[in-house]
RNA sequence: GCGCCCAUAGCUCAAUUGGAUAGAGCGUCUGACUACGGAUCAGAAGGUUGAGGGUUCGACUCCUUCUGGGCGCGCCA
């Protein structure tokens, strides 16, 4: 446990105990007492509402039991320097910061690992993310996803939590065959044929590249051959390239699974017959004009849902049940699913399926990642994967840079609908709220390899000799880094680690402009200074990571 | 028509999940190193939180009605 985290729960425990002891209430009538940072530097370190929440408990008012608490509250165990009684029955707290300089040697010891936690206490969680149809290349709304998809990981993982990443393949639908169709158009094109696109054919540029690179290097083999042996043939090789080229994507944007998970493999091993199987056992499934329903209303979905047609073949949803009880057969307990917000409608039917197979509804978590607007010469763009209209992560990639996005994306709490404007992202990109955070990263390495250039480290240093203002900022920005993975964990918003170290660069920047930190006339004041800005280092730089963005040791500015 | 999401500074977004004086970036304006990197810093201007009503000590946050926008509503995937 951090240092923080431990003076939090002595201040909370004797809080507790002055309210038994003035007999406001017994223990086990106090709620969690809950300490906030105040916005105002004048409310104090801590502030609690506790006096407000216990005024229905006591019979009395908020004031009065404020004064109680404060009377009996052993300030020297909670290292409390002075109280105020505010408003309508705050307690504001002003702690003697000395304990906070022990953080300097925490941090410099546990270094990457400074700021896990472990609320998630090992809870096996999987996250499904992008799942693209393998059908074109991804566009910003996937990048979207998939930069807020892997930061989650990354912040649950450093809660505490067991964490799996996986993407699943829509491999075996109709989406594939006109995968095939528009490739076979392509193709005949590319060798000089009149063909028409499929009616529901993908447009983009891709395909005509797949069309012609076949032309050139099979020349007019596949004219000749049976139609189902060339749509078969093209339906194996337009789902090879596609699905490498969105795993080549990925992997440059640094986002990487655990398993890729095909849902033509639920079929190999016949787990949708299973599935249904289960569902008839538990009768969750009737026959109803020639077809097969879930009940899926008794769990409140609009209406019940057909799983097979009555052509006898599946739904989309059919096989998409059988995979989450796969996911759940392998021992998962949290089931997360990032979702564009176009299929949101498709939430209550998935979580009454999860219900009719006898889990609990929370056990499917589904996080929507609203649409991203696409601004051009001041225009939106209507973005269309079937027209081709649209920007890709590969393109964005290139002009803007994978941290500029990674970064960008996770500034936003993932259920706001975003613009993004691509003259903006283009023009000034220098800008970029990620250059801020990075130049204090680089800017502190710097200052460490002039000093080490002085022959001067920070061995031996007395962190105590670090008291002005912007110092004890510093060190308490450091010392909430803990508890905002936590937050940011047990929420599911990534952003709220960005605001964190963006916040910390604004502190450290500002402090840098403040102070000299390499005082060659003091040199214990420099030691305990550099040990300061080591610590800050290693915590942008475990920030960062967690959001998915690099920590470099210099800045280099692109020359016009 | 029904359902979900959204509406906060000129623009793009936050707001400790019900707390005190609603904050940042960009843009605008005024200042700052012969100094460890000026991709920085110090400061200013900018708000009836879309509108009305309600809940309570206290509302951007919860309930309700309305307005405006996005997305869904298939035996498509």
């Amino acid at each position: 446990m951090n240092v923080v985290a431990q003076v939090e729960a002595q201040i909370k425990e004797e809080i507790k105990q002055a309210l038994v002891k003035a007999n406001l209430a017994k223990e086990e009538e106090i709620p969690d007492i809950i300490l906030e940072k105040p916005k105002v530097k004048a409310h104090g370190d801590y502030a609690t509402n506790i006096a407000m929440q216990m005024a229905r408990v006591a019979k009395q008012a908020p004031r009065k039991i404020a004064e109680e608490i404060v009377q009996h509250l052993d300030t020297g165990k909670a290292m409390i320097e002075k109280i105020d009684i505010a408003g309508p029955g705050f307690i504001n707290l002003f702690l003697d910061n000395g304990y906070l300089t022990k953080l300097i040697e925490q941090i410099l010891a546990e270094k990457e690992t400074y700021g896990r936690v472990n609320t998630g206490k090992g809870h096996k969680v999987l996250v499904e993310f992008v799942s693209a149809n393998p059908t074109g290349d991804l566009h910003v709304g996937h990048a979207r996803g998939a930069a807020y998809g892997d930061a989650l990981c990354n912040i649950l993982d450093a809660a505490g939590y067991d964490v799996s990443r996986e993407y699943y393949i829509n491999d075996a639908g109709n989406q594939i065959h006109n995968l095939a169709l528009s490739i076979e158009a392509r193709y005949m094109q590319a060798l000089g044929k009149e063909w028409d696109m499929p009616e529901d054919g993908y447009h983009g540029q891709d395909i005509i590249e797949i069309g012609k690179e076949l032309a050139v290097k099979d020349g007019d083999k596949w004219v000749h051959v049976p139609e189902e042996e060339r749509i078969a043939y093209f339906r194996e090789y337009g789902l090879k390239v596609e699905l490498e080229k969105i795993k080549q994507d990925l992997a440059n944007f640094d986002v990487h699974f655990d398993n890729w998970f095909s849902e033509t493999s639920l079929y190999e091993t016949n787990k949708v017959e299973a599935t249904l199987e289960k569902l008839q056992e538990k009768e969750m499934i009737y026959e109803k004009d020639g077809a097969t329903w879930l009940k899926s209303t008794k769990f409140g979905d609009d209406k019940d849902r057909v799983v097979i047609k009555n052509d006898g073949t599946y739904t989309y949803l059919t096989p998409d049940i059988a995979y989450h009880l796969n996911k759940l057969e392998r021992g998962f307990e949290t089931l997360i699913n990032i979702w564009g917000a176009d299929h949101h409608g498709y939430i209550p039917r998935m979580k009454a399926a999860i219900q009719a197979l006898g889990y609990a509804p929370e056990t499917l978590e589904v996080e929507v990642i609203q649409m991203v607007n696409l601004i051009e010469d001041g225009e939106k763009v209507k973005m269309s994967k079937r027209t081709g209209r649209a920007l890709t992560l590969r393109q964005l990639m290139e002009e803007v840079g994978k941290d500029a996005m990674r970064y960008f994306f996770n500034t936003r709490s993932c259920d706001s609908h975003l613009d993004f404007d691509l003259d903006l992202a283009r023009t000034q990109s220098n800008e970029n709220p990620v250059y801020y955070v990075q130049y204090a990263h680089a800017r502190i390495c710097t200052m460490l390899e002039q000093a080490a250039e002085k022959g001067i480290d920070f061995s031996g240093f007395d962190s105590s000799l670090l008291k002005n203002e912007k110092e004890i900022d510093l060190l308490k920005q450091l010392g909430d880094f803990p508890k905002t993975i936590a937050d940011a964990a047990e929420k599911r918003a990534p952003h709220l680690v960005t605001q964190y170290v963006f916040d910390l660069s604004a502190l450290l920047h500002s402090y840098y402009n403040a102070e000299k930190v390499i005082k060659e006339d003091n040199l214990d004041l420099t030691k305990a200074r550099l040990a300061l800005m080591a610590a800050v280092k290693i915590t942008i730089a475990n920030a960062l990571k967690l959001i998915g963005v690099h920590a470099p040791q210099k800045m280099y500015r692109d020359e016009e």
